[in-house]
DNA sequence: AATCGTATAATCGTATACGATTTGTATATC
DNA sequence: GATATACAAATCGTATACGATTATACGATT
């Protein structure tokens, strides 16, 4: 892999669990130095974390790690809500017991009380993600991807601040993928909505108190 | 604006117009020369151009316009018939009879018999736009503007091979228009839906002859 | 005391340069 | 004639270098 990738993927992680703090510049000779080697692909690298919405770059002032917002938040969940029944729709079809077994495998594993938050929030996604892996959709699927990438930000503020609440989806689940598992397209995707509606509206209350506006963390 | 945004806009429009055909590699040494720039800036508008879908990009191997497949044009407008209800649904509450009365406008334009392709397809994704503006998601709509330039490709194979049908929608934008004036969401986001899905059926039965498969061109 | 202007430092954006990888071609081998 | 090998040319990816832009510190002016 080039240098390039390689740093845009040290960069996200570490934007993603806080390492780099919402709004705080991102320095392309110090991130060079750091990785010892040139801003070149550093800056590649930046390019590629704002076109994909970890970043923000304003012209001759550099770049800087996107602001959160729960408007923000909101929207993300808007795109996910709109966009994650139609995987599903597409994928039902395509999909074979085997893989809802691996599913319910990701749902089982989600269940553990000794998780932590990211590893919560992996699983999660996995679960998710293994709805619709057979979906002929593949510029689709990467949006979604890059939209849970970025939800995970505003997940790390419950592990700071909010409640626990990693098993409040879990009958949601449950019900999706037996849904998914009988072909029945219309109630998977109208349970996945519903779940996903309700995980927005869990985010966004938790979430108010801590990021209202667009002030700084 | 920097080196690189410039770039970014002319190879954009040369992809868009055709000018570098589907599949053309896209030499760094040759696009700098020819700018009379350096390949950093041109590096830089590639892997934006990869992020919006226009641009493959190959470890080693270099930048080649992405290829046009009618699978992909139509997972695009499935984005579209998902993403601009939301807008529309989300925009109408905030519209005034002044915007409603500037997308009437398009839409007059838009039924002039002496435009060329290119000039319908921009007043087509005005009027599309005008429906929304007021729709406080900025970042769904800057996915949404991207999922319609990226369209725009596809349309180009009209011009050169396919029947005209620049009028077919006309009646469908009027109901829609409608609906929004009289702040009837219901019947606007079905409208609006509708006419999506036709459009893209018009689309697809027109393109199905010229590149299924993943073949040239 | 606050504001303005200037000098200095920090940082950016891009040109140039070069080793590394890939592709193309000619020649050898089966 | 097709496949393999060796070399040359083309092209890529990144390091280094530097002018241009932006931020900062500080003294002058109102």
């Amino acid at each position: 892999m080039s240098t390039a990738n390689t740093v845009y993927d040290q960069l996200r992680a570490a934007i993603i669990d806080g390492t780099f703090a919402s709004g705080e510049p991102l320095r392309q000779d110090q991130i060079a130095s750091d990785y010892g080697i040139s801003k070149i692909p550093v800056r590649e690298a930046l390019v590629q974390l704002e076109a994909d919405g970890f970043v923000e770059m304003f012209s001759g002032r550099g770049a800087f790690v996107a602001r959160l917002s729960t408007k923000q938040a909101e929207e993300i969940y808007l795109m996910r809500i709109a966009l994650e029944p139609i995987l599903v729709e597409k994928a039902i079809p395509l999909t074979s017991e085997a893989d809802w077994l691996r599913a319910g495998g990701i749902l089982s594993a989600l269940q553990s009380n000794s998780l932590s938050f990211h590893q919560w929030h992996i699983l999660d996604y996995e679960f998710h993600t293994s709805l619709y892996q057979k979906a002929d959709l593949p510029t689709m699927k990467k949006l979604v991807a890059n939209l849970h990438s970025n939800l995970a930000r505003y997940y790390r503020i419950y592990e700071t601040f909010g409640d626990d609440f990693r098993n409040a989806g879990e009958s949601e689940h449950k019900a999706i993928l037996e849904a998914c598992q009988t072909n029945d397209i219309e109630t998977a995707t109208r349970t996945l909505k519903d779940h996903l509606t309700r995980s927005s509206k869990r985010l966004l209350l938790a979430l108010t108190p801590h990021i209202e506006g667009d002030t700084s963390t």
